[in-house]
RNA sequence: GGCGCGGUAGCUCAGUUGGUUAGAGCGAUCGACUCAUAAUCGAUAGGUCGGGAGUUCAAGUCUCCCCCACGCCA
């Protein structure tokens, strides 16, 4: 039994993320923790809500409400979402946190003594209306350049020249459109990156495993130009993590919190401490110290491309600095991103799918099943409402819950709601025990290598062999002239629904737990063998008929929800 | 403009260190079966692997140039 610390990219808080945002860093990780599980591994899956920073202050005032509330309720939007996918977290945590408070500023303060914190006196605009400094994306102007009259403080994005706010033709706030904007100085302090600039590039070319998209772009941020820079991690704003030296004050810094790149992450392990705090667990320095028992643990993350550099060069750089045995990430599997029916998705148009609305037309079932099985992995995947209904009605309704269906309703019909006697297996079923063991080693291969779509494939393989069975063996045929021949074949049926319950959980929880209350099924333990899983369900076991495990998508609602998703979200 | 990931059957995608007739699922066509959610199973058709040049006994797989799409950065 080995020792998994899972993770996902935590989203941001401001707003229900789509369908492209849960296939590139939760499901995935979902996937693979429940499988860890399954296989009797001992895993701590954490996730989070990354709250800080200002999109979530102006979405706050947006909403009229004090932005700790607004956190607070989006937070609980999430966690409740979450849960509607059946996203395992073993605690899903808030960089707000006091617990991640405390772990940012600790980090600050030992980085400093580490000598790798530098001051830095540097000019941006204040506005006087808006009573605070704008980032560069929220100054917008007239272009020198080029005279577009909505190029924003950091580039034009009609001739595409790089600008600095203060090059800006009548520049204003574009949170107030106010145009009394006015340059001051401001201190702030820089993780001096470049110092662990080689460290970084010994500890990425150490590591030939991981996907070709995680260290390509890690490789690019190092050697680019002058190669990794310093970064500002402080920030003149109200809602975030003060800046302090451990628990002492920051001469300098007063009113000044940490930039949300720097907390974020480290709320992966506050969000160990918090759900020790929340008393679902004991012990979180064992997954977390390598001092303190966490040597054994294999920690994986999971995040869009996006995300790459926080996680291979921003986050390394904080734990590396410290010098302190914190663990590193062992395997950073990224995905690509999924795009929505030949564009983006857009939650700005709501354009696409977001994860409340996915739930409100569809169990979730059937994303995770669609998702998962076309997770974009080596480039990016595409969204149409054609795909998603074939492949979801083909693999579920018609392999799968027909499965169930066809062999329940048969055994039902000819002997009773209980696996019928009949003869020891033969050699029909010594052949499919063998197709299954073969198909199921290569699932397992798969699974534990995160490789997603083929993992999906061949679970859908592991289906057909089912109705490839039954077809082949015709109990129906069979029962016509030797009844006890044919229940056996049943029995054989039986069993499948039950292993096919087990090895489906992963990816089709609900599903899964339907199959297996219908079979009546106590025991949904991985199988060790083929050959004895399916013998689990003896003669007299009594099951029941499911409902429809999985309905089919019509024309019609793919065409009603083709035109719903389309665009302008209110 | 620089860089990155891609461009393989109608669609979505696999193709390991270059090596026999380029694969899967869906869709299509034909057939079988009738237990089942008009489900299932089998068979067949369909690709000069974005274009061009080169290296090699041999290239989807390596090199160079170009085109297209997407993304990141400046």
């Amino acid at each position: 039994m080995a020792r998994h610390l899972i993770t996902s990219a935590i989203p941001y808080i401001n707003g229900i993320k789509h369908l492209g945002n849960l296939v590139g860093s939760q499901l995935p990780a979902d996937l693979f923790a429940r499988y860890m599980r399954a296989r009797g591994n001992e895993v701590l899956f954490l996730c989070a809500t990354d709250e800080h920073g200002t999109p979530a202050e102006l979405a706050a005032a947006k909403a009229g409400k004090p932005v700790a509330d607004y956190c607070a309720e989006m937070h609980h939007v999430q966690a409740e979402i979450a849960k509607g996918f059946n996203l395992s977290f073993d605690h899903f945590g808030r960089s707000s946190s006091p617990q991640n408070h405390a772990l940012t500023q600790a980090f600050a303060g030992r980085l400093a003594d580490m000598g790798l914190i530098r001051e830095v006196v540097e000019e941006q605009v204040y506005s006087n209306a808006d009573g605070r400094f704008l980032p560069d994306r929220y100054i917008e102007g007239t272009c020198p350049n080029c005279g577009f009259d909505s190029a924003r403080g950091d580039q034009c994005d009609n001739c595409t020249k790089q600008l600095d706010p203060t090059d800006l033709i009548d520049a204003r706030s574009t949170i107030s459109g106010s145009t009394d904007l006015e340059v001051r100085e401001t201190k702030h302090l820089y993780l001096r990156q470049s110092e662990l600039k080689d460290d970084i590039a010994t500890w990425i070319g150490s590591k030939h495993d991981w996907p070709l998209l995680t260290t390509s772009i890690a490789k690019k941020w190092l050697t680019d130009g002058d190669g990794l820079q310093d970064r500002g991690i402080t920030r003149d704003l109200d809602w975030g993590i003060p800046v302090k030296k451990g628990a002492d004050d920051w001469p300098g810094m007063e009113g000044k919190v940490f930039y949300v790149w720097f907390d974020a992450p480290i709320e992966y392990i506050a969000s160990a401490q918090e759900w020790v705090d929340a008393g679902k667990g004991t012990d979180w320095e064992r997954w977390w110290r390598t001092d303190k028992g966490a040597d054994d643990v294999t920690y994986t993350q999971f995040m869009g491309k996006d995300n790459v550099p926080f996680h291979t060069l921003s986050f390394p750089a904080t734990i590396l600095g410290s010098q302190e045995p914190w663990k590193l990430v062992d395997y950073i599997k990224s995905f690509n991103y999924l795009n929505y029916d030949g564009g983006q998705f857009s939650t700005s148009r709501g354009r696409g799918v977001f994860m409340d609305q996915a739930l409100d037309i569809l169990p979730s079932d059937y994303w995770r099943w669609w998702l998962l099985s076309h997770a974009p992995e080596s480039s990016d995947a595409e969204f149409t409402w054609e795909n998603f209904q074939t492949d979801v009605n083909k693999d579920l309704a018609d392999v799968l819950g027909n499965f169930v269906s066809r062999i329940t309703k048969f055994c039902r019909s000819k002997f009773s709601e209980a696996v019928p006697e009949g003869p020891d297996y033969g050699p029909a079923e010594d052949a499919l025990i063998a197709d299954l063991t073969t198909k199921l080693a290569e699932y397992e291969t798969h699974m534990a290598a995160m490789e997603v779509r083929k993992s999906a494939a061949d679970l859908r393989a592991i289906w057909v062999l089912g109705n490839e069975y039954l077809q082949s063996v015709a109990p129906w045929t069979t029962f016509k002239t030797d009844p006890d021949q044919a229940a056996m074949q049943v029995r054989m049926g039986l069993n499948l629904c039950r292993l096919y319950g087990v090895l489906s959980s992963p990816f089709i929880p609900d599903a899964s737990a339907e199959i297996l209350a219908a079979m009546g099924a106590s025991d949904a333990t991985w199988p060790d063998d083929i050959a004895s899983a399916v013998t689990v369900l003896q003669a007299g076991h009594a099951f029941t008929v499911p409902e429809i495990t999985f309905r089919k998508i019509t024309d019609d609602e793919r065409t009603q929800w083709a035109e719903k998703f389309a665009g302008t979200r209110d």
